[in-house]
DNA sequence: ATGTTGATTGGCT
DNA sequence: GCCAATCAACATT
């Protein structure tokens, strides 16, 4: 298996989240490896998605998503939560852009994960963003790192052939006041059927 | 300086 | 199904 590289994620930032779908999320800490096959993401694109928060233009928090592809946002949310996303966008663009993991099927480190989320029932370790960082050890320090460097210890492994996964689609999660168009863009997509998806 | 909100989760009714 | 938790970022004063 091998990582994925900077032209998996120079690509149109919808086109990356789908083709995220079916890849291996690894990260190898202190604690050990823990790893998990991505069942769902979302896309964050462009200066005008009011969804994104991009969508103001740069700021402390959100600079790395106008920086180069590959690389890691994590950002705290409501008190808690850790959210990792990872930048993508076409060559020689300069839009804030990314993809937001909100779901993995658990493969390697389960051990690991069940110490991480105590004692919750496994479908309940990785099934949503905040989740999937618990599971595993991923907070503020994990924010802004190349994930395609060679000596990441957070990265992507290339999964294999997606052909045969029937792939949903449908509006992002959590949106709230976010006007419309974009509250209803369809730039979340989803494994059918996988138990680990956030919401069927 | 102060107020509001959020790319969520887990516990309780 | 509903709502509190909990705090940094950001907007407003």
């Amino acid at each position: 298996m091998s990582r994925l590289d900077q032209s998996f994620f120079a690509r149109d930032t919808v086109t990356v989240a789908r083709s995220l779908l079916g890849q291996v999320l690894v990260h190898e800490s202190a604690e050990g490896r823990a790893a998990g096959r991505i069942v769902e993401a979302e896309a964050y694109s462009g200066w005008d998605d009011r969804a994104s928060h991009g969508h103001r233009g740069r700021t402390p928090r959100n600079a790395v998503m106008f920086g180069p592809v590959g690389f890691s946002y994590v950002y705290f949310i409501y008190g808690r939560y850790w959210m990792l996303n990872v930048i993508a966008k076409p060559p020689g663009v300069e839009y804030p852009a990314a993809v937001l993991l909100r779901a993995l099927e658990p493969l390697s480190g389960l051990e690991l994960m069940a110490n991480r989320r105590s004692g919750r029932p496994q479908k309940e370790w990785t099934s949503g963003p905040g989740r999937l960082t618990l599971a595993l050890g991923i907070d503020e320090t994990h924010n802004q790192l190349d994930l395609t460097a060679a000596d990441s210890p957070l990265y992507f492994e290339d999964g294999g052939s997606t052909d045969s996964l029937q792939i949903n689609s449908g509006p992002r999660v959590g949106l709230g006041t976010v006007p419309e168009p974009w509250k209803s863009r369809p730039w979340r997509f989803w494994i059918a059927d996988n138990a680990y998806v956030s919401r069927g």
